[in-house]
DNA sequence: CTGAAAGCGCTTACAG
DNA sequence: CTGAAAGCGCTTACAG
């Protein structure tokens, strides 16, 4: 140990705690404690402390704190894709409303394998971040183990579980799927195919609300899904598909916009005319759908908004502060445009 | 301190190094030589390292190890946008290659702002990153300044640029401007116009690279520059300024697949012959482009691998070993499709 | 409301 | 090639 008569800057020449509990004329406890805003710290001292880390340029060092605290000051933030834009614009808004309040964003992405996801998360526990924010409740016995046995804080975003001790914010993605057929019942459409891509959970559980809106009306022959990657080529693709396999069809719901445009686009190459020979739909209102031709029709989901309330609930639940509704449904919008 | 014959697991429950070097029957420094894969450790002494790290399930803990060291084992990423897929496509490309290597990278988003860059880099090297990957080289002094004064490895990604000491991963911005422009002139066009967006650096680079490729015959009338961010709708809206602007107009070379997707749209939705009545061209080769009525022309620009030979030169860095090429110039390549 | 002591779990010199 | 000592810069109990 130093004897406190030799107390120096830091070997890095930065300034430590020490450096501004000197200043300030205060234990480096007090000094702490100011830093952090724990009340208990008179007034006065806390202003000197002020003073001190504005005068020595003082920046606390992280590693130092997560080492005593064992908590560091970052969130991991774990999606599917970085190559899908409503993802993307989650992680946005989630990355910049934790960085206000403080916090650094590890981002893992799973490319949708839970052995992925898994993995990211054991390498990124070593971290003991403050906060967690996944994607779905579609994991492995393990990753949902590690995560609760870590005892860090978790959002999940996209979808939302009622079960005590989950929180999550998102939307009923069997709710809006439900939505857009019935709509499309609603507009006198008889033979509704749905095609999918990816078919991750929420896919499926979109699939789920189609059935159910058609019910009796449902025919199996009429679902088209497909396990790559959504793309405007695959969409094309299942677009030329559906109308070879099933020539009555009078309307496709696609699962994702990028499918729908990709559709939209081979229709025109066709000279298959949306809507009138058959209407196309979309999903997530993914920018450029109403540049097409004719604009998509779509269901906007509020993945922004998600990305900043998942945030603010994690920040609430970090700071131990009581969180009023830990299953936030956002809802989602049909956005009727022209193809449909 | 504790008396060694106190020792015990750690207050989390998790083995720390004396564990291993207890368990292994080395030191502690001995057991941290051989985790790093410092040579100079008995083979043997290695061996028994390795079982005892194990048996007991230990994990090093990242903040202990950077307090000590003074280095962290995460690499600063400050891309312009994540709503530019050609961001996205670097950075994933980037993050993979540095996760493989064994770090994990804190991603800043700085929305073209080098204020905004200059505050990410404050916040971010207080964490004492290994690395540092920063996009382009337009910045602000005192970024410049608290990147070199940092000490920490940086490689500039997207451009090229000569000077000793800076290491830079990425291809000629105005060549493969002035490589469009000339191949449009190859083919016949006389009058061609630039139409960009956004306006970064890169950006006015191609345009150079445009006004020099046209040489005597540029005309500033062609010129188009649009700050807002591109967009398909603003394609669209450039298209229509363009052909209202300059009636005799023959080819228009957008400067992003965005706004050359928007055009060809609107070309569609105003019946305008491309590339009979005008041709255009793109920049990127994003996603889509080859889908479009017609497929577009464009300039494929080798993100990527960007992301992976930049992320490869960083870890060689960080690791003190030779660096081959260190303003490394990957090219890029005209995608001749149909629009032009 | 404030502080002295101890310790978080590693690694960096310094020896030998 | 290996190790004993010291310390990285904070915060957590524990007192008072």
């Amino acid at each position: 140990m130093n004897p406190p008569s030799s107390k120096r800057r830091r070997a890095t020449g930065r300034a430590t705690l020490q450096d501004v509990a000197l200043a300030a004329g205060v234990s480096p406890i007090t000094a702490s404690r100011a830093l952090r805003g724990e009340r208990s710290v008179a007034a006065e001292l806390v202003q000197r402390v002020t003073a001190a880390v504005a005068q020595l340029g003082y920046v606390p060092d992280p590693a130092a704190r997560a080492l005593a605290s064992s908590r560091s000051n970052q969130v991991v933030v774990l999606i599917p894709l970085l190559s899908n834009a409503l993802f993307v614009d989650l992680l946005d808004a989630a990355q910049r409303t934790l960085l206000a309040a403080g916090y650094q964003s590890l981002i893992g992405v799973t490319h949708y394998h839970p052995e992925e996801e898994e993995a990211l998360l054991r390498t990124y526990l070593m971290n003991r971040p403050a906060g967690l924010l996944v994607t779905g409740f579609d994991r492995t016995e393990a990753a949902r183990a590690l995560i609760h046995g870590s005892g860090v804080p978790c959002v999940h975003v996209m979808e939302n579980r009622g079960e005590p001790g989950l929180y999550s914010v998102g939307f009923s993605q069997q709710a809006a799927g439900h939505a857009m057929t019935a709509e499309l019942m609603r507009r006198g459409y008889r033979r509704i195919a749905f095609a999918a891509a990816q078919l991750d959970p929420r896919t499926l559980q979109r699939a789920q609300g189609y059935r159910e809106a058609l019910g009796a009306a449902h025919d199996p022959a009429l679902e088209f899904m497909d396990a790559a990657p959504s793309s405007f080529a695959l969409g094309a693709a299942m677009f030329e598909r559906v109308l070879n396999t099933v020539p009555d069809v009078d309307a496709i719901f696609f699962n994702n916009d990028d499918l729908a445009q990709g559709a939209l686009l081979q229709a025109l190459r066709l000279g298959i005319r949306v809507p009138e020979r058959v209407a196309v739909t979309g999903f997530n209102d993914l920018t450029g759908g109403g540049q097409m031709l004719p604009p998509l029709s779509t269901v906007r989901t509020p993945r922004g908004e998600i990305g900043l309330e998942a945030a603010r609930m994690l920040v609430a639940l970090m700071r131990n502060e009581a969180v009023a509704e830990p299953c936030l449904d956002l809802g989602f919008e049909l956005v009727l445009r022209e193809s449909c």
